[in-house]
DNA sequence: CGCGGGGTTGAGAACCGTCAAAAGTAGTGG
DNA sequence: CCACTACTTTTGACGGTTCTCAACCCCGCG
């Protein structure tokens, strides 16, 4: 049986820090309080305002965290892939829900067993602390993806997210697999799906993407797709349009 | 001298674990690699892509963190109060540029100590792990107020975030003290300055807020104010059933 | 007194949200 | 295999809110 896995970005420069991989007695002591689960598309893992009982690692497939909004209506917080944790609690409650995009492999820490092994194995606080900053640095990203005004903006920031995140790239050729509907893209940029929809249409036009099927994307003029991802002014989208 | 404080909200229940205050001793280690910091507003303590060299932590004042748009352009992450720790980074650079909004006093700590520290009292970890949570679910709230569509909506949940922070409350009656400039507060909400001061004037037109002075302002109607800061879009996202 | 940054106000247009309905897709069971 | 249903995605027309641009005002400061 595979054990659970925690992708970490560097917080210090790669060269001056070896804390990115776990030791194999790290590995082995996570492994022994490791609860493995398989749970099909649809599966609802926890629900936001449920006790925090478990904290989760993701070995395969896909994860949506989704928060209530005040007054009604869900908002998706983020997507999560292979070697993401998940869990976040606030006085001891969820703060989200967290349900399967895809069918899912994961790993569930009891959070009582996960604290007396961090008390125990203090040098897996560090693990810990450093895969929360990149979780940390992502919800800043998706910050700054919510402060694009225009939709083909946010479309083009989140599928560079996407793009960027390992399990993002489908197997082949560089092309995007997008497991999530476009209720749910939709909702993460702030967006209608009627929205989502038009502009991802206007980009396919533009010959900026194009599409193999339903669900999978590809990026056919890099140059612009930059050039949209990374803000730069509305530019000949309009022209391209036609 | 006044020592270092982070504080902390719980991820546990409260009653659940005494984690949230720093015993002497690791008070003691703190202080003992801090250098206290003086600086006047508007002073920049670090820029986005500088070396990482060392974590700050806030004693008194606020601190606003930027980060540059790709494309140009500068947008607010987050305002910082006393107690907040600091200094993101990725791959060794740091992520946000950091400035004074107002005069501040703070604790430097330089990054190679620190770690030092961290590796020799591995249960300060767990107070850094706890307040980085805390940071995480600022960060989902500040997406949750860009999602909001509409300017007021997203001022009155500023303004509702700004209460519930301890150091946003002046000293009299509730009113809250706004010491960054309409700029900042708008960069921060994903509005423009006149988007704001537009939805600020409707506000007080309506009477659910009072200006005194320039930058100080009074909830006057609790359950209007309230009203607008749950206010849902009427968004709903596929939820998922187990 | 002149100057400059921050804040205000106004007019126009662009973009997205809303509502409504059709077309396409997936999953189910006969 | 096909028909049926439920869901997701698409398209269209319309209205509203914010952005843009531009000018003005206010206040503190040299």
């Amino acid at each position: 049986m595979p054990d659970p896995r925690i992708s970490i970005l560097p917080f210090l420069r790669a060269r001056d820090c070896d804390l990115l991989a776990l030791t194999a007695h790290q590995e082995a002591a996570l492994a022994a309080c490791a609860e493995p689960l398989a749970l099909s598309k649809g599966a609802l893992i926890y629900h936001a305002g449920d006790p925090l009982e478990a904290i989760y690692n993701l070995e395969e497939g896909v994860v949506k965290t989704c928060a209530p909004f005040p007054g009604g209506g869900l908002r998706v917080a983020g997507f999560l892939g292979a070697g993401d944790l998940f869990g976040l609690a606030e006085d001891g409650r969820y703060v989200h829900s967290a349900a399967a995009v895809t069918a899912v492999r994961l790993f569930r820490f009891a959070i009582r067993t996960l604290v007396n092994l961090l008390w125990m194995d203090p040098s897996l606080d560090l693990t810990f602390l450093l895969k929360l900053c990149g979780e940390l640095r992502e919800a800043d990203r998706h910050a700054a993806l919510l402060m694009r005004k225009d939709a083909i903006g946010r479309l083009a920031m989140f599928l560079d997210e996407l793009r960027r995140e390992p399990w993002g790239k489908a197997a082949l050729r560089g092309a995007l697999f997008l497991p999530m509907s476009y209720a749910d893209i939709a909702s993460y940029a702030g967006l209608t799906r009627e929205a989502l929809s038009r502009a991802f249409h206007r980009m396919e036009r533009a010959g900026i993407i194009a599409f193999s099927g339903r669900r999978r994307v590809a990026i056919k003029d890099e140059r612009r797709f930059a050039r949209l991802a990374a803000g730069a002014p509305p530019e000949d989208v309009a022209a391209a349009f036609a």
